[in-house]
DNA sequence: GCGGCGACTTGATCCAAGTCACTGTCACGC
DNA sequence: GCGTGACAGTGACTTGGATCAAGTCGCCGC
């Protein structure tokens, strides 16, 4: 995941208008006039580096953040002092939807790596959509599908099936942002992997290794090479296959 | 959970304006004109019976729907066959939202019991949510409480964390819905319990037992009298309490 | 290039919850 | 009344993954 200069500069370089992750973020079917509504109350913030937070459990919820560069993990920590991990944010992502109900941030947003993001302030998000369909329906639309994610997340799943899913569920993020499906760096530690996917960290290693064993990637350190797409998918087809 | 005569007659009776759900469901906030206008595109449907769907994974996403009366389970079936309680939805709260996405039901509803909703038909909602202010922000957290809940949801607790905090949500809800707090009917099987928690229902069966000795609950077969709150409220302040 | 530290891996043991098998209880039809 | 079947509770046992306890590896500062 690439980085963006310090500066401002280029007002045009950044606008939605041109952004590579316009198709998945908010101004996807957005066109000229529309676009640069939206492009007006955008605020680019950033960058932000690595383990620096963009948001704390009870700050005031003033805007959403779209995640420009580099990714995020969210997460919690209870009364016991146990962090929970929520999920990771690629670019394209919205992050502070959980706070809109409450006014407050109920989860800490944590940068994994030098990352930017633009910040749409919500009061007036709120009234642009009011005057734009589309930009209603995507917001909705983009609610909608953390509302599932969340859901299928919940099972009560192996640790084989939890980890190839995660694995096949950041192929085909990196797919849909250009980048290969197939090899690619993790953001995370695999500390966060396994708070994550609710495992202990001994056990997302085991499994790496068993999955090396049997030919289904290969991993390095960080660096992941998914040699057997399919059979993954197949390992966690109950975590995602839905029938009536 | 009462349930509603079987004609439709009396329109004004049933009016979003006269509705005792009104400040927890979609008309929240709304008044004179602006709730006329929502109550416009209402339809009230049923009463449905124990086991009716209401709408099922892969039925074309028309509308949203909003619980009247009676209890709904949401659930999935995965490719192996075996079913996925996602959720159990009470009266004012809306079905269907992970819907929008993609436009088409991703799971399935069935009334526990004899229930009524309301249908607010998307397209509709949608044009309305632009106009009306209110609506939008309500609908907005509405989608950003579903996010929020499940979250919390799927982290790695204990049988009693997860049941602690079923029986003191369910509390929760039913004091918001007017009924009391401690003592109430379940309307699923301890297997839909099971299941939802991801627990067996041999587990769900001795933890009921275990909280009755420990004289925190009495269960008779489906009616609960919670006798300790504070202390059920502790037992799953993990699953709830969230700081920095 | 050495020391120290954090991230990761590997192996040995433990335990919460699942599975299996059986029993009890209620509700409904005949 | 008496069967039948769905649901619920209980005891014995099994097991996947957690926990505990050493390692190993790579990297950064000096």
């Amino acid at each position: 995941m690439s980085t963006l200069p310090a500066d401002v500069s280029g007002r045009l370089r950044e606008a939605c208008a041109v952004c590579s992750l316009k198709e998945l973020c908010l101004p996807r079917g957005l066109n000229g006039p529309d676009l640069e509504r939206l492009d007006d109350l955008v605020e680019r913030q950033g960058p932000f580096h690595e383990g620096d937070h963009l948001f704390r459990v009870g700050d005031r919820f003033q805007a959403l953040f779209a995640v420009r560069a580099g990714s995020y993990k969210s997460y919690t920590v209870d009364s016991e002092g146990r962090e929970h991990v929520l999920g990771f944010h690629l670019p394209g992502e919205l992050l502070g939807l959980d706070a809109i109900y409450p006014g407050r941030h109920l989860c800490n947003a944590l940068a994994l790596d030098t990352a930017t993001v633009c910040a749409l302030p919500y009061e007036q998000l709120s009234d642009l959509a009011g005057r734009i369909n589309g930009l209603r329906s995507q917001i909705m639309r983009l609610m909608s599908k953390d509302i599932a994610d969340n859901a299928t997340l919940a099972g009560d799943f192996t640790a084989e099936e939890r980890l190839a899913a995660f694995l096949t569920g950041l192929s085909e993020r990196f797919r849909q942002r250009g980048y290969s499906p197939t090899e690619f760096q993790l953001a995370m530690s695999r500390r966060d992997i396994a708070n994550y996917l609710r495992l202990a960290t001994e056990t997302v290693s085991r499994v790496f290794a068993r999955f090396e064993k049997d030919r289904l990637i290969t991993v390095d350190r960080r660096a992941v090479h998914l040699l057997d797409l399919p059979r993954l998918r197949t390992l966690c087809a109950a975590m995602n296959d839905r029938q009536s």
